[in-house]
RNA sequence: CGGGGUGUGGCGCAGUUUGGUAGCGCACCUGCUUUGGGAGCAGGGGGCCGCAGGUUCAAAUCCUGUCACCCCGACCA
């Protein structure tokens, strides 16, 4: 591959779009890699194009390794597939929808499970068919309330999705290593590093489930991590390990008058001054009152769930305990249809006489004691104390979880940080093939129902995250693999010297690396410096002024060591430093 | 959906307060000079000032409405 300045499309930037926030967004912009074309759809050039396609190059090798094989489905939809799994109205407003000219609907495929179980349940019907994995790199849509970030997040992706399909549970977990393996693969020849995490598995059901998370401040993800036992977690599936119960006689409850206490804080100033008590936050306990709605059940019950006064709750830790539930805050009407919910000072204690289903943090073990609502305007309880005034129907994973929390596992610290989102594998189930009725006659003569794993890498989105993960105040840092050319060639300036740059670049097209020369004619060294500084290639071979004494200079773009090498010596020199 | 902000050549912005010939930098075209760190000089092309209505002799600027986009949050395999 020998590619000119000269003539690519490609015209790079000065200034940082206006629009962009993130270094990913502001230097693909820059670089002349993509184009905003609406929000959340980006359009590739040339040099993001092979960006792109050397990304999903790697993801298909690795696929084919670990035995998929490769189909491809439409993105245009009809309705009826979705109708049959329920989430033509479980997917809500996030799936783009449309309708053809005689008024039917369809839509723009968000995820293709469907698919894939249809196709699988046309072609194969014996046991002896089983196992297989399929997957296809495809565009996917969804709707996103709100895109950002440049392609980190946008409405229109490129995705690898892939299937299995399995006979038996032992099976599924067979298939499912062989993901996780070959995702650890995928990200290491990527470049990319990243943290395996435990994660929830949504409204997708299903059993286990693992994120492959990126670590970058961008992240919209939370995730904790142990490093003592290599444990963690996105946030929303951190386990909260339960504290020894504690034992021997207590007190039993008083109530104290709290008058204008309704937050924690106000709360415990007041009885440490006007009670001679000496509570912290941690001791109060905290109760929200939620309204539960079930999709597609059309009930909707109370519930109120406790967390240790100082601690936040956190919404989409709430959100992943409760699903597919879809919790919601409760109104000042809601309140006023439940007269013995005293808003601002509800305890426990009254919640089984009210009929109303209490889960608590698991922190609230039988036999802790806590300060907490007496149900009465202005009044608290102290010394209430759980299993013996009051007693939960559960624990709930709800609380925020904090740098410095207890490793489930070990009990070491976490730490807390950020990630993107870069793959999620995880076990299914049969819950597509339920819908499908997907089953494969067994050797006995009896259906057998098959049982799915569903596993995704975000192809367009390794692109921006390798680039929030590498980059530096110049441009673009690829790694070689993925990069749009082994070798930056510069010719700068006259007296032959572009003609020089070409001449070598064709010596090292000729040894089989993909090179890109700048050979533009009346652009000062200057500009020709920085752009390939923003571009990117990771070797970068300069023929100017070394010329007339037969030297150019080699460039590694990320640790930026320069060395002037023989001219005659350059395609062998750059070939060493491509490692070809 | 809530909060904040912005709409002016391809990109980045000024001009709006106080109505009066649409401006600057980058990019682009022509010529000359220059060529190792985003060159210089001269000349040039390109803008329904988001859209609609209104006020006015006159609107990028004032008024009303509307649309779009961006950021934060909610939402989101």
């Amino acid at each position: 591959m020998l590619l000119r300045m000269s003539s690519l499309f490609l015209r790079t930037l000065r200034d940082d779009p206006a629009d962009a926030e993130v270094p990913s967004h502001k230097l693909l912009v820059r670089a002349g890699y993509v184009r905003r074309v609406a929000p959340g759809i980006y359009s590739w050039l040339p040099l993001g194009k092979m960006v792109l396609e050397n990304v999903a190059r790697v993801v298909r090798e690795e696929m084919n390794r670990m035995g998929g094989q490769e189909v491809l489905f439409p993105a245009l939809l009809p309705r009826e597939y979705y109708e049959a799994s329920g989430r033509w109205t479980e997917y809500g407003d996030t799936l783009f929808r449309l309708k053809d000219r005689k008024g039917a609907d369809y839509l723009l495929g968000p995820t293709h499970e469907e698919l894939f179980t249809d196709m699988v349940k046309g072609e194969y019907s014996s046991y002896k068919d089983y196992p297989v994995t399929l997957y296809q790199i495809q565009t996917k849509y969804r709707d996103e309330a709100r895109p950002r970030a440049g392609i980190l997040r946008g409405r229109e992706f490129v995705m690898k999705d892939s299937y299995s399909f399995d006979l038996d549970d032992d099976g599924l977990k067979r298939s499912y290593e062989r993901h996780r393996e070959a995702y650890i693969r995928i990200f290491d020849r990527l470049g990319i590093t990243y943290k395996i995490c435990f994660a929830t598995s949504g409204a997708m059901g299903g059993s286990a489930s693992e994120e492959f998370l990126a670590p970058a401040e961008t992240g919209e993800d939370t995730f904790v991590a142990c490093h003592a036992c290599g444990y963690a977690a996105n946030a929303e599936a951190v386990v909260t390990p339960a504290p020894a119960a504690p034992t021997g006689e207590r007190p039993a409850q008083r109530v104290l008058d709290t008058p204008g206490t309704p937050t924690i804080e106000s709360l415990v100033t007041h009885l440490n001054e006007h009670h001679g008590l000496a509570v912290t936050a941690a001791e109060t306990l905290k109760n929200i009152v939620l309204k539960v709605t079930v999709p597609g059940s059309g009930k909707t019950e109370t519930l109120v769930v406790g967390v240790p006064g100082d601690r936040e709750v956190d919404l989409k830790r709430l959100e992943a305990s409760l699903a597919p539930g879809e919790p919601a805050v409760f109104e000042a009407e809601d309140f006023a249809r439940h007269p013995g919910l005293v808003r601002g000072y509800i305890g426990p204690q009254v919640l089984k006489d009210l009929g109303i289903r209490y889960l608590v943090d698991p922190r609230v073990v039988e036999g802790s004691a806590w300060v907490t609502g007496a149900n009465e305007q202005g009044r608290h309880a102290v010394g209430v104390v759980a299993g013996r005034d009051f007693t939960a129907d559960g624990t709930i994973e709800a609380a925020e979880v904090r740098a410095g929390d207890a490793c489930p596992v070990c009990g070491e610290g976490l730490s807390i940080d950020r990630g993107i989102e870069i793959g999620h594998i995880f076990q299914l189930g049969r819950k597509y093939a339920d819908a499908a009725r997907l089953d494969a006659l067994g050797p006995d003569g009896k259906p057998i129902r098959i049982t799915m794993g569903s596993y995704g890498v975000g192809v367009s989105r390794a692109v921006a995250v390798l680039v929030e993960q590498r980059h530096d105040e110049l441009g673009l840092l690829w790694p070689r693999e993925i990069a749009p050319a082994d070798v930056h060639v510069v010719g700068t300036g006259k007296d032959g010297q572009i003609e020089a740059a070409v001449r070598v670049a064709g010596e090292l097209q000729a040894r089989g690396l993909r090179v890109l020369v700048d050979d533009r004619a009346a652009v000062s060294p200057g500009v020709k410096f920085k752009d390939a500084e923003l571009l990117g290639v990771p070797t970068i071979l300069i023929v100017g002024r070394g010329l007339s004494q037969g030297v150019a200079e080699l460039r590694d773009r990320a640790t930026g060591v320069k060395e002037e090498i023989p001219l005659a010596e350059a395609a062998d020199r750059v070939a060493a430093a491509c490692r070809v």
